[in-house]
DNA sequence: TTGTAGGCGTTATCAC
DNA sequence: GTGATAACGCCTACAA
């Protein structure tokens, strides 16, 4: 590997000219800075970055810590990152937490290591400690979709609650009267505030809420598959209606469904969080509550380049807004007399 | 941020000292070591990875430039990588490319730049002099996926010209008898060698090739539906079945025959390459060819490995075996008569 | 405008 | 078994 010293020899200057020649800084002879272009193709030299990271205590990486690779979601989200940081001059690097705290802890230790210019993450735990290790390092964060108490960093989010309560209030609209609600696990705050939003809807209602209808699974495709089984097979009469809180635990509802011969939106509605991939493949369509997932990357990516650029600014949060989707999931069959 | 230096200081030993501890070399007296691992845990010190890479001239970390982050294909091979490389104590950085190859470039440049351990690649270019300049700057790398002749490295491969031959054969046993190849763009050899099977089954079978019904798009969705509705547009007798080079695309041509109220398989059938995701939620289910893509995943990390340890082993190629999975979208609703 | 020299934090080589 | 010291490749005062 050539080093700026080879090049410097080669084009018989120092070595600080042919730093300033590559990055521009000070004024060069042009007939200088011909001769280092030349010698830098020569040689097919490139710049070493980690000693220019170590010299300037900095890269131009960004770290983007997602808690799961496999769900559309996330990837949908990258390319909002992607966007931002490309026009930034920065690159991205991904890495998948795969929903496990562990991974996550491995992988902030990784960005903190090799001293990225910034991470964004979407938290797979509320381990707050891991988390502030890296604002307290100095390594600007933001976080996005969940949201973990106590961390001292910007944040993306949407409008889970309310999205869950619009959702919810549609099938009781809808005249369902054993509405069920597949959430995920306690810890996470989509989890948590998708299931409040369940919640208020009852409430505005002036309806109980039947708590043997409610199930916390893991956000995984099994996990909703299983929530679904337990909710036919628990005793009374089984649910009308089902909320599920992610995308990929209603396609494991669907699949369970399927499996069953339970027909929707006849035997039983569904209305899912998030985006179903190729929703317009699935038969019937499926009612959703659609984040705007590309525009959350791009916020957040926003939101990290300000923080990198300014890192003493008020910590902010955004709540962008999501938006029901009535399909064919969840319209009632045979509607109503008044 | 705390150093080595600080550590030493605290611990009243040298640097020196400090680092045979942290990195488990030579050995160092009892006394001191818990002296130093008190220090460490007490100041919060992490070590810098940057100044550790620029003076091992390596670092722990493996990219892996994948062509497109949305297609779950990839996603799945990622799982494979991870799991391989965390056993070797490395961890993984994924790059999209975005079947860019401008973005390829400039990841290629970046896992230079930053003298990253290894690279896995499936490439999304065929510049073959991009892709020579990992090896030639001793990086190792492996191709997944697709082959770009030229480039000097292992590669892991299917048998996509089986595979396809495999696909097109079956519907033309189904007793198809205008079947239609949506393939991707030539200069990909995953195209190219599907498309190649699909000529082969023809052959094998006695049939001339109706170039007509041949068509290359892009490998994404919107790609696949543009081609299919050529194909219907086109003149003559619409196609009675089609082979689609990918899943997306695949996923594009039943969105465009969903729109014109084709109905799959009785007007059209249809056989799509690789995976479709939630494959079970859509209906017709999808005759498919599978990969096997987690194990292509674990198979290059362990070459990726192999060759991080030995630098001047042979090059080698593996060819993983495709599945032909049979069902509703490709059976012939009216069976013939004999 | 150009060159010299010091230092970023670590590890490895050498004395002790 | 331990501690100085040099070097990894680059950038940037500072001096010329």
């Amino acid at each position: 590997m050539a080093t700026i010293y080879d090049v410097a020899r080669h084009a018989d200057v120092s070595a600080a000219t042919v730093s300033r020649v590559l990055n521009g800084r000070g004024s060069v002879d042009p007939t200088l800075t011909e001769r280092v272009l030349a010698a830098v193709a020569e040689l097919g030299y490139r710049r070493n970055a980690v000693a220019r990271n170590l010299r300037k205590q900095q890269t131009s990486l960004w770290a983007v810590i997602i808690s799961d690779v496999q769900n559309p979601f996330f990837t949908s989200m990258v390319r909002g990152i992607e966007d931002v940081a490309s026009a930034a001059g920065c690159s991205v690097v991904l890495c998948n937490s795969d929903e496990n705290p562990e991974k996550e802890s491995k992988y902030i230790g990784v960005a903190l290591s090799e001293q990225m210019a910034g991470v964004i993450i979407s938290p797979s735990s509320d381990r707050t400690e891991d988390f502030n290790l890296l604002p307290d390092s100095g390594c600007p964060v933001v976080m996005v979709d969940r949201q973990v108490k106590g961390v001292r960093c910007d944040s993306v989010l949407v409008d889970n609650e309310h999205g869950a309560e619009e959702a919810t209030t549609h099938l009781i609209e809808q005249g369902y009267e054993r509405i069920a609600c597949i959430t995920g696990p306690r810890r996470l705050s989509t989890a948590a505030q998708r299931l409040r939003g369940y919640r208020n809807a009852f409430k505005a209602a002036g309806r109980p809420v039947d708590e043997s209808l409610i199930r916390a699974a893991d956000f995984r495709e099994h996990g909703g598959h299983d929530a679904m089984a337990a909710l036919l097979d628990a005793a009374g009469p089984a649910p009308d209606a089902v909320f599920v809180a992610n995308n990929l635990m209603t396609v494991g509802a669907m699949e369970c469904l399927a499996e069953r011969g339970r027909v929707i939106p006849d035997d039983i509605a569904l209305v899912g969080f998030d985006e179903i991939p190729w929703a317009d493949l699935v038969r019937p369509s499926i009612t959703t509550v659609e984040q705007p997932t590309y525009e959350e990357g791009r916020a957040a990516a926003e939101l990290l380049a300000h923080r990198i650029a300014n890192p003493d600014r008020a910590l902010t949060q955004q709540t962008l807004k999501t938006t029901l989707r009535v399909r064919a999931s969840s319209t009632r069959p045979t509607p109503l007399s008044p």
